[in-house]
DNA sequence: ACTTTGCGGTTAATTAAATAACAGTCCGGA
DNA sequence: TCCGGACTGTTATTTAATTAACCGCAAAGT
């Protein structure tokens, strides 16, 4: 019983990370009326070892009747509920550029248990216009809408420059989980999680993939091409 | 000499990851002036050991004289090189919804080696309109306007349900690396690769965060939650 | 009732990544 | 000229993640 009740936070990055995978698989399993799926089955969807999912799914326990598959049907909110959705986590925009515009109307959001309850700007020509049924707000009523909503994760994409002005009246205000798309390490108290999704580091890195594909093609053409 | 000319290609995709966060801090350095640095210094600023760093450049070997610092002016263009961008690689945008106008219009595309050459899109109402100087194009223009630039890497952020058609067409016309936007898996050939940028699996991994932060403050309050 | 087959949980082995330790080089100053 | 400090490139060690092996259970068929 002592194991049972450690922390569920000590899980490393890598299993947190497949965990929406999972979820995604499964619902889109759910949604196609699969009741039962095997832990090799769902491994193989996924282009993953099925002992890695056991592995990963081991480190929350008891997911099945032994010697039995898995149930779609009791996996879903098993997992919903490890991941913090069980509950709709009210989110808020903060930025109302291009990319969040794109996010704020981002369907799948609500969809995930993300329903977006406040976006912001400082630019007088956004403020009010709607986005998904909501009016861009002013940056003046961010703490007390993030206060009223109970919001705990925001979702910035302000130019790197204000980042970290922002993302310290974020944290002031209450929020806990930062999802961060400026170009920018910010620096956040203990207690509070960020996540950088750097486009640069994607494209960068899908750019040196590219130049060796490209590399070994002419190598394999040219068989000798210089150093 | 022998060792020297190995492909650059089996570096872990760890390795890989950080390097456009050398580049990137390489060049703040770079911007105010500073002419040398550390590994310590640039490791540190980065979050990380040196040896790390150390260890990451070894795999591509020789950016210093040895003893001394590296030079920042030699560093940039020899990250550069190797991540694939010292000439600017041209890119397409498949998809002109809010998440493809939000990175057309991304500047810093531009500016860090990917100019966008080509957006396209099936909706009427936005073929011919403008983003960046760039008309959006009919999805017939695809496999000639890719040839034309001779485009090698596509982002692509069309709806789930079309991701893999279009990833075929791409490929077809010569496309090696795809950003995939998609919440769907492509199933490529050998020799294109796929970088996926699932937003959905940020925003739940850092919800999983949340959640634990929010757990342990509430036991460090009542001390003995239930369970 | 019994055996066979397939299943997940769990632990062990293997592989990969991060870190530390070391050897050799360069420079500045006594 | 020689020494001390700072630095990198490289190798060894430690740590973490992945993969494989095993065990006991449950259902289906005989």
């Amino acid at each position: 019983m002592a194991k049972k009740n450690r922390q569920t936070c000590d899980v490393p990055d890598a299993t947190i990370h497949r965990l929406p995978l999972y979820l995604e698989k499964l619902k889109m399993l759910q949604a196609i009326g699969v009741e039962d799926v095997s832990s090799r089955q769902l491994a193989e969807s996924l282009d993953i070892k099925a002992s890695q999912l056991r592995h990963d799914f081991h480190y929350f326990g008891g997911f099945s009747r032994p010697g039995r598959p898995y149930q779609v049907a009791k996996l879903v909110p098993a997992l919903e509920k490890i991941i913090g959705i069980s509950v709709p986590q009210p989110t808020a925009v903060v930025g109302a550029g291009h990319l969040g515009q794109a996010l704020a109307n981002y369907q799948n959001l609500d969809l995930q248990g993300f329903p977006v309850k406040g976006i912001f700007d400082t630019s007088p020509e956004l403020i009010g216009q709607e986005m998904r049924g909501q009016p861009v707000q002013s940056m003046d009523e961010l703490e007390s809408v993030i206060q009223r909503e109970g919001i705990k994760i925001a979702i910035l994409t302000v130019p790197a420059i204000h980042a970290q002005a922002v993302a310290d009246r974020l944290v002031a205000a209450g929020v806990v989980g930062i999802f961060n798309f400026a170009p920018t390490d910010l620096k956040v108290p203990e207690g509070v999680a960020v996540r950088n999704e750097r486009m640069a580091v994607g494209i960068m890195s899908l750019s040196f993939k590219v130049k060796c594909i490209l590399q070994s093609q002419d190598c394999g053409e040219t068989q000798a091409e210089e150093l």
